[in-house]
DNA sequence: ATTATCTATAGATCTATAGATAATGC
DNA sequence: ATTATCTATAGATCTATAGATAATGC
C-alpha cells in the first residue's frame, strides 16, 4: 500500500539508520537486503523502491555513518581528546556506532565506485578534523602530514584491537598507540 | 577416483596456496568454496574430504599466508627495511601476496574462534619480528611497546592506502606514515 | 578394503523484479 | 493517476552431504 510522503521519507531514514549500523557490524557484503530492511521493520521490496539497489543503499548508509561519526568526533576539543576517544575500549567495543573507516576499510577496495568515493570523502573529512587540531607551531603542510600519519595509527590500532582474540593484547595495542601519539 | 597419498597431499597444498591468495583478495567470506577449489583445479567436493569445512580451510589458509608473509619480512635486515617494504606501493598493490593481517583484519571479529586464534598468533609473530629490530638501547618492555604502536601504524596505513579512490592520497598516506616512523 | 575425488543435489540465502494493493495527492 | 509497500518468485550462488567411481595400498 502507499504511504504519505512524510511517512516514506521517515521510512527511508529508518532504513538508512539501521543500515549504517548493520554494515559496520557485519560488513557491507555481510549485511543482506533482508536483514537491512527487516531491521527497519519493512520487507525487502521497499529497499528497491527507495534506493534502487543494495549498492546505492550501501553508499548512502556509509555516508550516513560517516556524518554521524564526524559529529561525534567534532565534539573533541583537543587532539588529545580526539585520540583518547578513538582509542578507548568503548569505541573498540561498539563497532556498530563507531568509526566507519575502521569498520569497513578492508572491504572497501572491493566495493563500487560510489562507495569508494563516499569512503574517500569521509576519510578526507577525518583528516580535516585532525589537521585542525595539530600544533599551531607547524606549517599547514606539516600539519596535514602529521594528520595522515595519525589517522593511519588510529585506524590500525582500532582494527587490530578488535581483531585479536586476547583482551590484554587488545588493550596493549590501544595503550601503546596512544602513548606513541602523545609524543 | 582415488589418487596416491603423495598426490593427495600435493592437492591439499595446491588448494591451500590458492586459498591463501584468494582469501586476501576477496576476503574470507567473499571467497566461495567453488572459487577456492576451482583455483586449485579441483571440484568443490574435494574440499570436504581434505578439510571438512570451509571454516577449517580458511583457518589453515590464513596460517599458510601468515607463514609465507613472515618469511618475506624476515628478509628485512633492519627496521627501516621492514617499514619501507611494508609501506611500499608494490605491497599496497599486491593484496593477494601481501600481509594477511592488513588484508583481513576488519572481518576477523566475525570469524570462527580457530581463525581468530590463528590470526592472533600471526600478529604476535609480526610483533616478535618488529621487537627484535627495535633500537638496542631500549628495555625489552619499551621495545615491545614500540613494536605494538609501529604495527598499528603499518597496518592502518596499508589498509587506508588500499581503500581510498585517489592514488595521490594513497601515496601520501604511505609517505607520511613512513616519515613518522623514521623519527 | 580403503579413500580421494567427482557428480548430483539439497536446502539456505542472496539480489532483484513483476504485479497486486491501497492510500495519497492531484 | 501516482506511488510506497508488500507478496511471490526468479535465478544465481552459497555451504554441505550422499553416493558413485576408480585407483591405491594392504
Amino acid at each position: 500500500m502507499r504511504v504519505s510522503k512524510e511517512k516514506a521519507a521517515e521510512n527511508r531514514e529508518r532504513i538508512l539508520k539501521a543500515a549504517a549500523r548493520l554494515i559496520r557490524e557485519r560488513g557491507i557484503s555481510g549485511a543482506g537486503v533482508d536483514a537491512l530492511t527487516e531491521a527497519a521493520g519493512m520487507t525487502h521490496g521497499s529497499l528497491y523502491s527507495q534506493f534502487g539497489s543494495k549498492e546505492r543503499l550501501a553508499e548512502e548508509a556509509l555516508g550516513h555513518a560517516l556524518v554521524a561519526s564526524g559529529k561525534t568526533t567534532a565534539g573533541a576539543a583537543t587532539l588529545d581528546q580526539y585520540i583518547s576517544g578513538y582509542l578507548s575500549p568503548e569505541h573498540r567495543d561498539q563497532v556498530g556506532q563507531g568509526c566507519p573507516v575502521a569498520a569497513l576499510a578492508c572491504e572497501i577496495p572491493r566495493q563500487s565506485t560510489g562507495v569508494r568515493e563516499t569512503f574517500t570523502a569521509g576519510l578526507r573529512g577525518m583528516l580535516r578534523q585532525l589537521t585542525g587540531r595539530m600544533g599551531a607551531g607547524l606549517k599547514q603542510r606539516q600539519r596535514e602530514e602529521k594528520a595522515l600519519a595519525t589517522l593511519a595509527s588510529l585506524v590500525g590500532a582500532l582494527v587490530l584491537a578488535r581483531a585479536v582474540n586476547d583482551s590484554e593484547l587488545s588493550d596493549a595495542i590501544l595503550r601503546a598507540t596512544k602513548k606513541r601519539l602523545d609524543t
